[in-house]
DNA sequence: TGAGAACATTATGATATTCTAATATCAGAA
DNA sequence: TTCTGATATTAGAATATCATAATGTTCTCA
Protein backbone atom coordinates (compact mmCIF):
# COMPACT_ATOMS: atom_id res chain seq x y z
CA UNK A 1 0.00 0.00 0.00
CA UNK A 2 1.14 3.95 -1.10
CA UNK A 3 2.55 5.50 2.17
CA UNK A 4 4.55 8.47 0.16
CA UNK A 5 1.36 9.98 -0.72
CA UNK A 6 -0.42 12.61 1.61
CA UNK A 7 -4.03 11.38 1.76
CA UNK A 8 -4.41 13.69 4.71
CA UNK A 9 -4.06 16.99 2.90
CA UNK A 10 -6.23 15.41 -0.40
CA UNK A 11 -8.82 14.03 2.05
CA UNK A 12 -9.33 17.35 3.07
CA UNK A 13 -9.98 19.36 0.30
CA UNK A 14 -12.44 16.36 -0.92
CA UNK A 15 -13.83 17.27 2.60
CA UNK A 16 -14.18 20.60 1.79
CA UNK A 17 -16.08 20.22 -1.27
CA UNK A 18 -18.30 17.54 0.26
CA UNK A 19 -21.32 19.07 1.22
CA UNK A 20 -24.31 20.22 -0.98
CA UNK A 21 -24.05 23.88 -0.71
CA UNK A 22 -20.58 24.23 -0.99
CA UNK A 23 -20.46 21.96 -4.14
CA UNK A 24 -23.19 24.18 -5.68
CA UNK A 25 -21.22 27.59 -4.87
CA UNK A 26 -18.06 25.92 -6.44
CA UNK A 27 -19.80 24.74 -9.26
CA UNK A 28 -21.33 27.79 -9.50
CA UNK A 29 -17.87 29.47 -9.86
CA UNK A 30 -16.97 27.45 -12.30
CA UNK A 31 -19.68 27.84 -14.77
CA UNK A 32 -19.91 31.58 -14.15
CA UNK A 33 -23.19 31.54 -11.57
CA UNK A 34 -23.27 33.86 -8.84
CA UNK A 35 -19.99 35.11 -7.55
CA UNK A 36 -20.98 37.08 -4.23
CA UNK A 37 -23.11 36.05 -1.02
CA UNK A 38 -26.32 37.50 -1.95
CA UNK A 39 -26.63 36.05 -4.82
CA UNK A 40 -25.40 32.69 -3.26
CA UNK A 41 -28.46 33.62 -0.55
CA UNK A 42 -31.24 33.11 -3.22
CA UNK A 43 -29.94 30.71 -5.09
CA UNK A 44 -29.44 27.93 -2.48
CA UNK A 45 -32.68 29.64 -0.06
CA UNK A 46 -29.70 29.55 2.71
CA UNK A 47 -29.37 32.45 5.45
CA UNK A 48 -26.68 34.95 4.80
CA UNK A 49 -24.43 33.68 7.82
CA UNK A 50 -24.83 29.79 6.55
CA UNK A 51 -22.94 31.01 3.32
CA UNK A 52 -20.73 33.11 4.90
CA UNK A 53 -19.21 30.43 7.03
CA UNK A 54 -18.99 28.05 3.82
CA UNK A 55 -17.17 30.66 2.34
CA UNK A 56 -14.64 30.89 5.13
CA UNK A 57 -14.06 26.62 4.35
CA UNK A 58 -13.72 27.04 1.13
CA UNK A 59 -11.24 30.11 1.47
CA UNK A 60 -9.46 27.76 4.31
CA UNK A 61 -9.07 25.20 2.08
CA UNK A 62 -7.82 26.99 -0.66
CA UNK A 63 -10.47 26.08 -3.05
CA UNK A 64 -11.71 29.56 -3.67
CA UNK A 65 -10.19 33.39 -3.57
CA UNK A 66 -12.10 36.38 -2.69
CA UNK A 67 -11.33 40.21 -3.83
CA UNK A 68 -13.91 42.72 -2.08
CA UNK A 69 -15.34 45.72 -4.45
CA UNK A 70 -16.64 48.50 -2.64
CA UNK A 71 -19.38 47.05 -0.61
CA UNK A 72 -19.75 43.81 -1.77
CA UNK A 73 -16.94 40.50 -1.59
CA UNK A 74 -16.98 38.61 -5.14
CA UNK A 75 -15.25 35.14 -5.31
CA UNK A 76 -13.15 32.88 -7.44
CA UNK A 77 -12.75 29.51 -8.06
CA UNK A 78 -8.97 28.82 -6.90
CA UNK A 79 -7.21 27.29 -9.80
CA UNK A 80 -7.39 24.76 -12.48
CA UNK A 81 -6.54 21.95 -10.23
CA UNK A 82 -10.24 22.33 -8.63
CA UNK A 83 -11.59 22.70 -11.88
CA UNK A 84 -10.20 19.34 -13.13
CA UNK A 85 -11.54 18.11 -9.80
CA UNK A 86 -15.24 19.19 -10.16
CA UNK A 87 -15.11 18.61 -14.01
CA UNK A 88 -14.59 14.95 -13.20
CA UNK A 89 -16.82 14.93 -10.50
CA UNK A 90 -20.02 16.54 -12.54
CA UNK A 91 -18.65 14.97 -15.74
CA UNK A 92 -18.25 17.88 -17.71
CA UNK A 93 -15.32 19.33 -19.90
CA UNK A 94 -13.05 22.07 -17.97
CA UNK A 95 -12.82 24.37 -20.98
CA UNK A 96 -16.33 25.41 -20.23
CA UNK A 97 -15.05 26.96 -17.27
CA UNK A 98 -14.00 29.97 -15.64
CA UNK A 99 -11.18 30.66 -13.14
CA UNK B 1 -27.55 29.42 -10.04
CA UNK B 2 -28.08 25.90 -11.32
CA UNK B 3 -30.63 24.12 -9.84
CA UNK B 4 -31.55 20.91 -11.73
CA UNK B 5 -28.14 19.07 -11.04
CA UNK B 6 -28.01 17.01 -8.02
CA UNK B 7 -25.15 18.14 -5.54
CA UNK B 8 -26.62 16.13 -2.97
CA UNK B 9 -25.65 12.84 -4.45
CA UNK B 10 -22.26 14.02 -5.54
CA UNK B 11 -21.60 15.57 -2.71
CA UNK B 12 -22.59 12.03 -0.70
CA UNK B 13 -19.78 10.66 -3.30
CA UNK B 14 -17.35 12.97 -2.36
CA UNK B 15 -17.66 12.77 1.12
CA UNK B 16 -17.33 9.00 1.08
CA UNK B 17 -13.61 9.59 -0.18
CA UNK B 18 -12.83 12.43 1.79
CA UNK B 19 -11.41 10.32 4.86
CA UNK B 20 -7.62 9.56 3.89
CA UNK B 21 -8.05 6.43 5.06
CA UNK B 22 -11.21 5.03 2.74
CA UNK B 23 -8.85 7.76 0.37
CA UNK B 24 -6.25 5.43 0.49
CA UNK B 25 -8.01 2.30 0.00
CA UNK B 26 -9.73 3.49 -2.80
CA UNK B 27 -6.89 4.75 -4.49
CA UNK B 28 -4.76 1.47 -3.50
CA UNK B 29 -7.48 -0.68 -5.17
CA UNK B 30 -6.94 1.83 -8.78
CA UNK B 31 -3.48 1.15 -8.49
CA UNK B 32 -3.55 -2.61 -7.97
CA UNK B 33 -2.79 -2.73 -4.40
CA UNK B 34 -4.30 -4.32 -1.55
CA UNK B 35 -7.59 -5.65 -1.99
CA UNK B 36 -8.10 -7.53 1.33
CA UNK B 37 -9.48 -6.42 4.77
CA UNK B 38 -6.18 -7.56 6.06
CA UNK B 39 -3.67 -6.36 3.53
CA UNK B 40 -5.31 -2.50 4.38
CA UNK B 41 -4.74 -3.32 7.81
CA UNK B 42 -1.26 -3.69 7.53
CA UNK B 43 -0.99 -1.04 5.18
CA UNK B 44 -2.76 1.57 7.55
CA UNK B 45 -2.11 0.87 11.19
CA UNK B 46 -5.72 0.57 11.85
CA UNK B 47 -7.78 -1.87 13.70
CA UNK B 48 -9.90 -4.50 11.38
CA UNK B 49 -12.73 -3.12 12.92
CA UNK B 50 -11.54 0.52 11.36
CA UNK B 51 -11.42 -0.79 8.03
CA UNK B 52 -14.21 -3.16 7.78
CA UNK B 53 -16.41 -0.33 8.65
CA UNK B 54 -14.70 2.22 6.02
CA UNK B 55 -15.60 -0.20 3.82
CA UNK B 56 -18.92 -0.67 4.31
CA UNK B 57 -19.52 2.95 3.91
CA UNK B 58 -17.60 2.63 0.59
CA UNK B 59 -20.11 0.17 -0.41
CA UNK B 60 -22.74 2.25 0.45
CA UNK B 61 -21.74 4.42 -2.02
CA UNK B 62 -21.01 2.34 -4.49
CA UNK B 63 -17.44 3.14 -4.92
CA UNK B 64 -16.23 -0.49 -4.85
CA UNK B 65 -17.72 -3.50 -4.64
CA UNK B 66 -16.51 -6.70 -2.82
CA UNK B 67 -16.31 -10.07 -3.72
CA UNK B 68 -15.98 -13.18 -1.55
CA UNK B 69 -12.98 -15.77 -2.49
CA UNK B 70 -13.58 -18.58 0.01
CA UNK B 71 -12.08 -17.24 3.80
CA UNK B 72 -11.53 -13.60 2.16
CA UNK B 73 -13.40 -10.85 0.65
CA UNK B 74 -11.62 -8.93 -2.21
CA UNK B 75 -12.44 -5.37 -3.43
CA UNK B 76 -12.66 -3.63 -6.48
CA UNK B 77 -13.01 0.11 -7.51
CA UNK B 78 -17.16 0.04 -8.67
CA UNK B 79 -16.81 2.69 -11.70
CA UNK B 80 -14.89 4.79 -14.53
CA UNK B 81 -16.32 7.67 -13.08
CA UNK B 82 -14.55 6.83 -9.40
CA UNK B 83 -11.13 6.29 -11.11
CA UNK B 84 -11.86 9.42 -13.13
CA UNK B 85 -12.38 11.31 -10.02
CA UNK B 86 -9.50 9.68 -7.98
CA UNK B 87 -7.51 10.85 -11.08
CA UNK B 88 -8.13 14.06 -11.04
CA UNK B 89 -7.51 14.62 -7.64
CA UNK B 90 -4.63 12.43 -7.45
CA UNK B 91 -2.81 13.93 -10.80
CA UNK B 92 -2.70 11.25 -12.16
CA UNK B 93 -3.68 9.03 -15.64
CA UNK B 94 -6.78 6.74 -15.19
CA UNK B 95 -5.00 4.65 -18.07
CA UNK B 96 -2.66 3.27 -15.38
CA UNK B 97 -5.34 2.30 -13.47
CA UNK B 98 -7.80 -1.29 -13.18
CA UNK B 99 -10.97 -1.91 -12.11
C1' DT C 1 -18.13 -31.50 14.57
C1' DG C 2 -14.97 -28.09 16.50
C1' DA C 3 -11.17 -24.69 16.25
C1' DG C 4 -9.33 -20.89 14.07
C1' DA C 5 -8.88 -17.34 10.39
C1' DA C 6 -11.06 -13.51 7.94
C1' DC C 7 -14.40 -10.32 7.93
C1' DA C 8 -18.84 -7.81 9.60
C1' DT C 9 -21.69 -5.65 13.01
C1' DT C 10 -22.91 -3.23 17.24
C1' DA C 11 -22.22 -0.19 21.17
C1' DT C 12 -20.07 3.81 22.77
C1' DG C 13 -17.36 7.95 23.86
C1' DA C 14 -14.82 11.79 21.80
C1' DT C 15 -14.78 15.02 18.39
C1' DA C 16 -16.49 17.45 14.22
C1' DT C 17 -20.12 19.31 11.26
C1' DT C 18 -23.97 22.19 10.19
C1' DC C 19 -27.46 25.08 10.89
C1' DT C 20 -29.85 29.33 13.27
C1' DA C 21 -29.74 33.49 15.98
C1' DA C 22 -27.29 37.25 17.52
C1' DT C 23 -23.68 40.46 17.05
C1' DA C 24 -19.68 42.68 14.77
C1' DT C 25 -17.21 44.82 10.82
C1' DC C 26 -16.69 47.45 6.73
C1' DA C 27 -17.77 50.52 2.84
C1' DG C 28 -20.63 53.99 0.68
C1' DA C 29 -24.42 57.58 0.85
C1' DA C 30 -26.83 61.21 3.13
C1' DT D 1 -20.86 61.37 11.60
C1' DT D 2 -24.79 58.37 11.24
C1' DC D 3 -27.56 55.21 8.68
C1' DT D 4 -27.81 51.28 5.76
C1' DG D 5 -26.49 47.35 2.95
C1' DA D 6 -23.21 43.54 2.44
C1' DT D 7 -20.48 40.38 4.59
C1' DA D 8 -18.04 38.13 8.67
C1' DT D 9 -17.77 36.17 13.20
C1' DT D 10 -19.43 33.97 17.44
C1' DA D 11 -22.33 31.02 20.37
C1' DG D 12 -24.97 27.09 20.83
C1' DA D 13 -27.91 22.95 19.92
C1' DA D 14 -28.74 18.90 17.02
C1' DT D 15 -26.70 15.57 14.43
C1' DA D 16 -22.89 13.03 12.20
C1' DT D 17 -18.24 11.03 12.07
C1' DC D 18 -14.49 8.15 13.67
C1' DA D 19 -11.87 5.09 16.31
C1' DT D 20 -11.89 1.21 19.82
C1' DA D 21 -13.69 -2.78 22.19
C1' DA D 22 -16.65 -6.51 22.16
C1' DT D 23 -19.34 -9.77 19.80
C1' DG D 24 -21.30 -12.22 15.40
C1' DT D 25 -20.88 -14.55 11.18
C1' DT D 26 -18.86 -17.38 7.59
C1' DC D 27 -15.59 -20.15 5.62
C1' DT D 28 -11.73 -23.76 5.77
C1' DC D 29 -9.55 -27.53 7.57
C1' DA D 30 -8.38 -31.20 10.76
Amino acid sequence: METSINYEERAALLKALSNPVRLRIVHSLLVGGCRNVGCMERGTGMSQSCISQHLQKLRAAGLVTSERVGNEVYYHAASAKVAALVAALMGEEVSGYVL
